[in-house]
DNA sequence: CAAAATACCGAGTAATTTGCTATGATATTT
DNA sequence: AAATATCATAGCAAATTACTCGGTATTTTG
């Protein structure tokens, strides 16, 4: 019941980014640097990222990656399903073309995986990178306003 | 993001025992032919389940396995955990001991996780075997409304 | 008492997934 | 032309999963 890494360093890398809008290409290079992720690993997740339409990238010297749509218009879901698949706690319940299996008619703990499936989906697609980046200038300012009594 | 297999035979065997709670004890091969589980290997989720006293066991002729506590006294989040472990869609957030990385102290993706636990646990904490006996009873009610009908 | 029925136990194993690494090609800027 | 990037594919060790196999211990039944 864990996420891979996959989806942490992908929602590390995206919040990155996120946290770089509008400043122009940001380097794999950097952002492996900055997340303490294997610069290749990150690559295969990146080009994940990319081909799901969350990133674009800029090839050649001072070349990088960037978000594809604003920061308020990227979902966390987004991201996990594009590196995790569709979230789905058991097959037959999965957000695409779940497999039913032959004793699905009457099948009580289906339910309990659907439940279990549209309270994780619920979570993720209500938090944007957008909603992350608030988080950490919040998580800034209350480190400031310590600082300033010591 | 998937639960195993442990977990989705572990709670239809359990829900096998709810529903034939109070009938003395029920052999694992009937449990194995009904679920259509391979005995020898619902023979380990079990032992794992007695060990973790959600099920008593009678040996020799006519034994088999029964609930050790009433239907309603057992929620399906012990069963899962029994079985899969702690909650943790991160190993950061695990509900039993996590091991929280060096960035953890200004880690904003921590936050997200701790929430995707923290609705998976609630939802499966809400939810007993006694409950789900009453939905099978609903279910098989509603097929014989329709059945009167046909 | 013997045989059958059952729970209990530990080891082994094929297939899959994970989390990488390695190598090289291609594109762009300087 | 050289440096800096992305892009693509293949390989691989370790862990996990989902089992199987073979046997022992205990209790009931004929």
């Amino acid at each position: 019941m864990k996420l891979s890494t996959k989806g942490e360093y992908g929602l590390r890398a995206m919040f990155d980014l996120a946290q770089r809008y509008g400043t122009g290409p940001v380097s794999l290079k950097s952002i492996a640097a900055r997340q303490e992720i294997s610069e290749h690993y990150l690559e295969q997740l990146i080009a994940v990222l990319r081909k799901a339409g969350l990133v674009k990238s800029v090839r050649g010297a001072q070349g990088g990656y960037m978000l594809a749509r604003e920061p308020e218009e990227i979902k966390v879901g987004e991201i996990i399903r594009a590196l995790e698949g569709p979230i789905a706690p058991m097959e037959c319940v999965s957000e695409e073309d779940p497999e039913e299996c032959h004793r699905s008619e009457s099948c009580i703990t289906r339910k309990i995986w659907r439940r279990v499936r549209d309270s994780i989906s619920e979570v993720l697609d209500a938090i944007t990178l957008q909603d992350m980046c608030d988080e950490a200038e919040k998580e800034r300012q209350k480190n400031d306003y310590y600082m300033y009594y010591i």
